[in-house]
DNA sequence: GTCTATAATTTGATAGAC
DNA sequence: GTCTATCAAATTATAGAC
């Protein structure tokens, strides 16, 4: 799915994140990342003492990504419309491929049964996609107020994870292409 | 929740839509809905044989109510606007409220670790809310081709369920019905 | 760092009394 | 229908050898 790390740590990190997208964080074990990783669970618990520990470092790795990803949000060498566009065709990248949430999406469908730093680490994300989109949609119409580029940004996220959602759900593969076609018209 | 149940089936129906809806289907135990309805969990298996049976009957009676409340697309006593807004309502009605998803989306979320007979139950469940919305949808714009009232609704269900999520990980309560307000304009 | 072995707990599920 | 008692398997986690 990512780029194939060749230590253990990033093995077991992929492995975890896989998991986690499919099949939830209450949906996997030690036992199932260590064989994945093709080693023994007590060797996963060296890395990471416990499962928090583990579902904190993955949800770590993935904000970070995406953060590398997307840029600033400032940067004036690239117009809005196409840091938007980018923004969007990411999703589809990296996320619709596979008929997989987003790791955020799924850690939020479980959220009352997660340990409580990993739900404050799904909510960062969340509100670090929001102010991003806000500033690209306050280059796009500054004649807007801060609060309705805020609104902008918070529909389209609502609008790429429903996506994912209504896709996976529907096994239709082209949902979500049609939905973004929607979203950056 | 809903209407509360009297008779212990109906209890056990209760509790587990709940569990379910707050902790996902790999979140909770049957001795967790025993301890919810005030009973031993081999009276719980009395009912429900097996967990898979009992994710299939509150999967089963969650479509039927959704079913009931919405209502045939066809009246033509009730205008599709209305239709329309009184479906957006229900979602904020019945699900925005203790900021948990709709049973079908954190279904969904889990899908890959799920009976497989519970993942057709939540597949025909949107197939079902985009039929419904598609047939609203050619009411109010009778000159679209039947596609793009079938892309309307879906982007429609892609909105709504994403907005239950984005607002349940933010913790934003007004956020789902501020993307309430834009989809029925 | 990875292993074997194992502890402590939880889970889905069943048998049989009332 | 609900209970007590129990099972077999799985789970998170640790101790200690290599």
């Amino acid at each position: 799915m990512d780029t194939q790390q060749p230590n253990t740590l990033g093995k077991i990190l992929d492995a975890a994140e896989q998991r986690i997208r499919c099949y939830g964080y209450n949906g996997f074990s030690f036992r199932d990342i260590a064989a994945d990783v093709g080693i023994k669970s007590a060797s996963v618990h060296y890395h990471f003492p416990t499962k928090g520990d583990l579902g904190a470092a993955v949800m770590q790795r993935y904000s970070q990504r995406f953060c590398d990803a997307i840029g600033a949000a400032e940067d004036e060498r690239v117009p809005a419309e196409e840091l938007l566009a980018r923004y969007v065709a990411g999703y589809q990248a990296l996320l619709a491929k596979d008929n997989a949430l987003c790791l955020s999406g799924i850690l939020t469908a479980e959220s009352a049964s997660l340990p409580e730093e990993l739900v404050q680490q799904v909510r960062r994300f969340f509100e670090t996609q929001t102010d991003w989109l806000k500033t690209v949609y306050q280059r796009l119409h500054p004649k807007d107020k801060k609060k309705k580029s805020r609104v902008r940004a918070q529909q389209l996220l609502a609008q790429l994870h429903g996506g994912l959602l209504v896709a996976r759900a529907t096994a239709d593969e082209k949902l979500f292409e049609r939905i973004c076609n929607l979203a950056v018209k």
